[in-house]
DNA sequence: TCAATATATAACAATATGCTTATATACGCA
DNA sequence: TGCGTATATAAGCATATTGTTATATATTGA
């Protein structure tokens, strides 16, 4: 059950979901289980330590939980976030990013 | 009616209700049918050029729109913007920020 | 026309953000 | 134990953001 959002909480949340990379992996998480950090590199053409911070913002807030398998470690959006139900309202209004996936890698 | 909204542009309309002071403008302006910079400046305890920056990049984005009542400018927001609905979908889901104006002045 | 008020804009400084490169850590396997 | 792969972290740099101070513009009313 998700929390009713006071403004200054809704505001550093909004800051957050504000990047591009950031918000296209949160997308796509609430469509697709988990994905593993090699997954998203190669969707945003990014270096592997640009994504790894914008991961860390999101787990910091509370957005996304960290699981390793083996060598990888798989991010899944957090259903426990104490705003989920807010960022879903959000994140659902928005096109699916999931072709962004391409043909997934086995991570696993 | 309004646009689904792109990827892109969603991250764009967030990073710039990232900010306590826009996105509680912009609560206000949603149950208030418009507000003079002298109340915001009032409200926020801050400076006038400040608001009025803030005011800037939301009229720039074609988030509120102004108008003159005298020496006494005006802002509303604006229906008529392209994603006025999704924009409506955040900001219901936040507390009302009407007690933040406090008794009104009478600017006109 | 001039002064007062409301607002906008410009220039600058402080801080935040996001990337890069380099390095550290964790895990699997030989 | 030692190497290779995946990921995280740190440090430094470039740019963006936000506020401040100073000034410009617009409007009203004497």
């Amino acid at each position: 059950m998700g929390q009713s959002i006071e403004i200054e909480q809704a505001a550093g949340l909004l800051k957050l979901l504000g990047d591009k990379t950031r918000l296209t992996m949160l997308r796509i998480l609430i469509e697709q289980d988990c994905c593993c950090v090699c997954e998203f590199v190669e969707m945003f053409e990014a270096s592997q330590p640009a994504i790894s911070q914008h991961l860390r913002k999101l787990r910091d807030a509370g957005l996304v939980k960290e699981n390793r398998r083996g060598q990888w470690m798989f991010y899944s959006f957090n259903q426990q976030y104490e705003y989920a139900d807010y960022v879903h309202l959000l994140l659902k209004e928005l096109p699916s990013q999931a072709e962004k996936l391409g043909k997934r890698i086995s991570c696993d």
